[in-house]
DNA sequence: TCGTCCATGTAACGCGTTACATGATTTG
DNA sequence: CAAATCATGTAACGCGTTACATGGACGA
């Protein structure tokens, strides 16, 4: 039942339009985001993986072309949802934050701003306290170092801190927005 | 002869003093950095890998205690070295930045202060190569994309900078005060 | 027809994760 | 002496990496 996040980002991918190994492949490549590897020995197994658990299925293109599409069975759906309501690892916030971003953006998308939002409150928790922590650290262990750890204590801390501000920027958005958001919402889309 | 990032820890580590797997997994627990897993699945393995390369030996305390501590031997130090020398991966600064933060940090012990500031300039002239090529994909490619990833790009663009500060700040800091290093040197060690 | 994309796969390998197992030493 | 801590390992498993292999489509 377990999903990397390779796996939650490819159940996503092909729900905007039939994907092929290919696809997924080239948009890796020319995003500079390059979180994840563009290697056929990544992403074929993992397609084939996915399908073995029926998670996705795939059709042949009808146009005799040698190119495998995938599309998401409801299966998937379910297991990508249960993904993303899943609770915060606060190891994951230490070793793959970017992961918790990519599940920002799949949350918007799939389940609207408002889960999204409720996410960023979680996210935002977990990592003030795990801020807190560092800058502890820093302030009391941290007096026992040399100077090129403090200095890389030191960017933890500020890094920590950009990504505290980004979280207070949504929320405060997001709030202040909200009369706006409706008048959008109802002359948009 | 290729390291991964937990080789190169450990032989670090090892250096200070001698070092058991218990010691390191206690470090890796005690400190909220976290980058390393503490499991002995992890810790013990390597080492072991390590002593078979010959990096490493290992000697049995002579109080009797069932306790095995590792010192570095001269390859294992060239091996250090040479992975402290090898050219920065751009692929490294997407996927694993922290890996040369740590970098940063053995070799500013390892090799001294100018070496390490050599260091942090090719690291910045990487990231800033890498900060402007986000910067210029979310200005033309997401354009077209979500609010949500929009915001992503925007904390991947927050993130970059605060980094480069921090580069900044650290060759400043080294410059202003080159002549008062001197006298430290002259004075301290 | 020769190279260059398009497109998919497989095999070997290394390493981290999880879980299990073992036993010595200290402390209450 | 029981429990906690110290201390080291091993086995199964999954997955990513690297490298190799294959073959169709298409333009020069």
């Amino acid at each position: 039942m377990k999903l990397t996040t390779l796996d939650a980002l490819m159940l996503f991918l092909v729900s905007h339009k039939g994907q092929s190994g290919y696809d997924i492949r080239q948009l890796f490549q020319s995003t500079p985001l390059g979180l994840f590897s563009d290697s056929p020995g990544a992403i074929y197994p993992a397609l084939a993986r996915l399908e073995m658990r029926e998670l996705l299925s795939s059709t042949a293109e009808p146009d005799g072309r040698r190119r495998r599409v995938y599309e998401r069975t409801a299966e998937g759906e379910a297991a990508l949802k249960g993904w993303l309501a899943a609770p915060i690892d606060p190891d994951a916030i230490v070793r793959r934050p970017q992961d918790l971003d990519l599940r920002y953006v799949i949350t918007a998308e799939m389940l609207g701003r408002p889960a999204a939002m409720a996410f960023i409150r979680d996210y935002a928790a977990v990592q003030k306290a795990r801020h807190e922590a560092v800058v502890a650290f820093r302030d009391t262990a941290g007096q026992h170092m040399g100077r090129a750890s403090l200095d890389a204590l030191e960017l933890g801390v500020r890094l920590g801190a950009t990504r505290l501000r980004w979280f207070e920027d949504l929320l405060a958005e997001d709030g202040g927005l909200a009369d706006e958001d409706d008048q959008t919402r109802r002359s948009g889309a």
